[in-house]
RNA sequence: GUGGCCGUAGCUCACCUGGUAGAGCACCGGAUUGUGGCUCCGGAGGUAGCGGGUUCGAGCCCCGUCGGCCACCCCA
């Protein structure tokens, strides 16, 4: 084994996972564009200031796990740990907040975490976000979206559905207030990360999976006894509309999420399937984010979808996926005129039949080794040249799959023959 | 960053208390002078992650290091 590996956290997806990929993003792709949204293509790499102040200074993702690096020039870059802050990034800059835009991206993000089931260095997320819209149906219509993808995957019966408000800011700050004079009541019996999140983002103390700390927590005042009114209303009217739409949620009064960003409303799509890190989805509104970065003042609302977690999913639930590049047909050839011949009509026929999977054997060997790569290929048909088909002017096909004795016919005759088969196919 | 488990053939794994490597699958060839899938026969393939230590002798014991998996943390 070479001392050059792949770095820690950052995988290669072969084959047997890519079609997974393709399958889902296919999918994905096409609810998008069934709901009017467009995609943008943004830079892996921004400055690292647009991450600090959109993510948050105290978050673990800026402390710790961002991949910063100075250009050459000496401005600070870093690799998108995260997708929203450099679409808001983009929209502003191009001038597209004119109107609400419906917007959708992916690609790798990084974080430099250890990695463990379903959570790598280089991942991947594919991300939504709707700008210009601070009303509750944009919600409601982001997480149906959302419900309608994992009904065209087959896993809806996979995930459920957590939702919480965690309101204004302004709510938000008197809800921390009273809970840390609450907490500070029972600071030593909190676990050492409890402590010190106390001081630095205290709500993140709400989803510990310290038991002794959620036996205190029960006690804890609610942050939604905190909320403002509007919040309030709206997360009213959005159950309303996901109950008009029939998609079950569980509301979850420890939702909080990891990003400053967040108001009102936030949700996450979560599985029990997959170990760990079991949210495959998660998102929120984030109304003063555009404003924060320079922006004119405009609602945002948006989620992400990690996808070596959703292709794990797929995976775990037993979806079967075809493999986009198996052979329909594997083309066996003989001997250098045979090899010849075959080049010639394939040529045809792929010119006539574009769609059709053909695979030609290169290498050469024996009829026999020929024919076993043909069957571990996958084809159904093995078409055949060898020394007496090129003198005859013809080809055999033989079926590889199911009944039907092989046959000669022309060569002229192939096209017509293999179209026949690929719809039957 | 912390912890647990694990690194032996391309893959999945054996080798009882240390005596210097083995199976299945995959691969190549043959039985079948131009025909796969089943069967049989044969073959190739390994500096046991790497470095050090203990020992007459280490895949096995000890230390270090790198890597993998899982969990904490964090989050998609």
């Amino acid at each position: 084994m070479s001392s050059i590996r792949a770095i820690r956290g950052m995988s290669d997806i072969l084959p047997e996972e890519s079609c997974y990929w393709q399958f889902l993003e296919a999918q994905v792709r096409a609810l998008l564009a069934s709901h009017g949204y467009a995609e943008v293509r943004l830079p892996l790499v921004e400055l690292t200031a647009l991450f600090r102040r959109s993510i948050g200074e105290v978050t673990d993702i800026v402390e710790k796990e961002m991949y910063t690096f100075e250009d050459r020039n000496g401005e600070s870059l870093t690799l998108r740990p995260e997708g929203t802050a450099g679409c808001v990034r983009a929209v502003i800059q191009n001038g597209l907040l004119g109107t609400s835009q419906r917007l959708w991206y992916s690609g790798p993000m990084f974080r430099y975490e250890r990695p463990q089931k379903g959570r790598q260095r280089q991942f991947h997320q594919i991300g939504v976000e709707a700008f210009g819209v601070a009303t509750p149906d944009m919600d409601a219509e982001l997480i149906a979206m959302s419900a309608r993808l994992w009904q065209r995957l087959g896993l809806a019966s996979h995930v459920r559905l957590e939702l919480n408000s965690i309101g204004s800011s302004a709510a938000r700050q008197a809800y921390r207030e009273a809970l840390v004079t609450y907490l500070d009541g029972h600071r030593e019996a909190l676990d050492a990360d409890s402590q010190r999140r106390l001081e630095s983002n205290p709500l993140r103390i709400l989803d510990s999976k310290n038991p002794t700390t959620q036996e205190i927590l029960a006690g804890a005042p609610a942050l939604a006894d905190f909320l403002d009114g509007e919040s309030r209303a709206d997360f009213e009217r959005l159950t309303e509309l996901l109950d008009a739409a029939g998609i079950p949620y569980v509301i979850n009064p420890r939702l909080v999420r990891g990003l400053d960003y967040y108001n009102k409303t936030v949700f996450e799509w979560v599985t029990d399937s997959l170990g760990a890190q079991g949210t495959v989805c998660a998102g929120g509104r984030y109304d003063s984010l555009v404003e924060q970065l320079g922006g004119k003042p405009t609602p945002g609302i948006g989620f992400a979808m990690g996808v070596e977690r959703l292709v794990l999913l797929l995976q775990a639930a037993g979806i079967a996926v075809q493999d986009a590049a198996r052979a329909q047909v594997y083309a066996v050839c003989v001997g250098e005129a045979a090899t010849s011949a075959a080049f010639a009509s394939l040529a045809r026929l792929r010119d006539a039949l574009p769609d059709l999977h053909i695979v030609q054997h290169t290498g050469g060997g024996s009829f026999r080794s020929q024919m076993k790569r043909a069957d571990r290929s996958g084809a159904d048909y093995a078409l055949i040249w060898g020394d007496d088909e090129v003198a005859n002017g013809v080809v055999t096909l033989k079926a590889l799959r199911g009944e039907g004795e092989q046959r000669q016919l022309p060569v002229t005759q192939l096209v017509d023959e293999l179209a026949g088969l690929n719809r039957a196919s």
